[in-house]
DNA sequence: ATGCAAAGATACCGATCGGTCTCTGAATAC
DNA sequence: GTATTCAGAGACCGATCGGTATCTTTGCAT
């Protein structure tokens, strides 16, 4: 215990390298050797930057998820009416879009179903980062209805989990079939349930 | 080579007693060493039916996937309506359904995000078992609109993928929360799809 | 130039991985 | 009763797993 890295700034190099063979591959079906491989460091190298596999599995997700987050944070902001800012969060998981995304898909769904079931830390970060993706989307809801944008009748939360049940399906069978049409049909469902919400004039 | 099962009995009783452990922990997660456990035999026994461990994982997932299906269709038949039909796919995502479906949740969606971008026999299991599924509902949708219960206007391709995107995503967020009332509510959205394409009288 | 600290290389560890091969014991045939 | 068969037991295999402990190198302070 008391571990301390040596050297933050190869932490963050092994993470950045590293991060895209957990999303892509899983925990277990990630091995040291493998995130030897991908830094060019030996065991040395690893263990003295963290304390074992299932640090930098963590520090992994985190760093793709902030990854993902930030590219949404940034769509997000572009966007000028709240409708636009729910249809960010559509675009971030269309094939078409070209963002520089993590590898392998969405770590929160990844981690969600490899690890509900093995690992209590792994599966606990998944989930709360959907509840923060729940609240970002429930909040940009409320906000739009203020606005006028919303319907009154909308449901925030319903909204929401609406949107990012669509997209997560959307990604998994798009991923499953190997079918980018299915993705982006789906996607399409998901905008419009934006439309619905938003009011016509 | 040309490899035969030794006994066809304790090969299906192989596959009945891990099936429900790859869908948990997956296919790299999963050990010939807990096969051992599982089922009381030793290697003797599990190689002298199966080849390799890759062939007992495509096994138990079809077990998985057969006993889905299982349910699904007695649940499908039971309904009158195609409206019920359709909300039987529906219901046998629920929590309160009580029902004997696979432990670890939808195979499908288990496999599909482990294997994508690692084992392209297992992918390619989950795309062909969703592309049935949609066909499936796709039938029950252009059916239910023949009969006149669901409107013209309906689009029987996106009604499926909507219905699947959204159980499979409320699956996925409903475990990663560990909520059952987001899966619950989620399902209750999936509900108000069939709904809305119901004609009203 | 010399001493020191620390990052990373490397050798090594026990455990376990997936898989093979030989043996054994029980049932069947004769 | 004896011979035969065959499903399954279990010892064994090399490879690799995650992880530790020690050595080596490098850069810096003095």
């Amino acid at each position: 215990m008391n571990f301390v890295p040596k050297s933050e700034e190869t932490r963050r190099a092994i993470i950045k390298a590293t991060a895209s063979i957990f999303n892509k591959k899983g925990y277990v079906g990630t091995y040291v050797s493998d995130l030897l491989k991908a830094t060019n460091l030996t065991k040395g190298g690893i263990y003295g930057n963290f304390e074992n596999k299932e640090d930098i599995a963590l520090a992994a997700f985190d760093y793709n998820l902030g990854c993902l987050r930030t590219i949404q944070k940034g769509l997000v902001e572009a966007a000028k009416t709240y409708k636009d800012k729910l249809l960010a969060h559509i675009h971030l998981f269309s094939s078409k879009a070209n963002l520089p995304i993590p590898e392998g898909g969405c770590p929160m769904g990844n981690t969600a179903l490899e690890a509900d079931d093995t690992d209590e830390t792994l599966r606990k970060r998944a989930g709360d980062g959907f509840l923060r993706w729940k609240k970002d989307l429930v909040k940009l809801v409320e906000e739009g209805m203020a606005a006028g944008e919303f319907r009154k009748s909308t449901d925030p939360e319903e909204t929401a989990l609406h949107i990012m049940a669509l997209l997560e399906g959307a990604v998994m069978i798009g991923k499953a079939t190997q079918n980018v049409e299915i993705l982006e049909r789906t996607l399409d469902i998901a905008r419009g349930v934006v439309d619905n919400i938003t009011k016509k004039h």
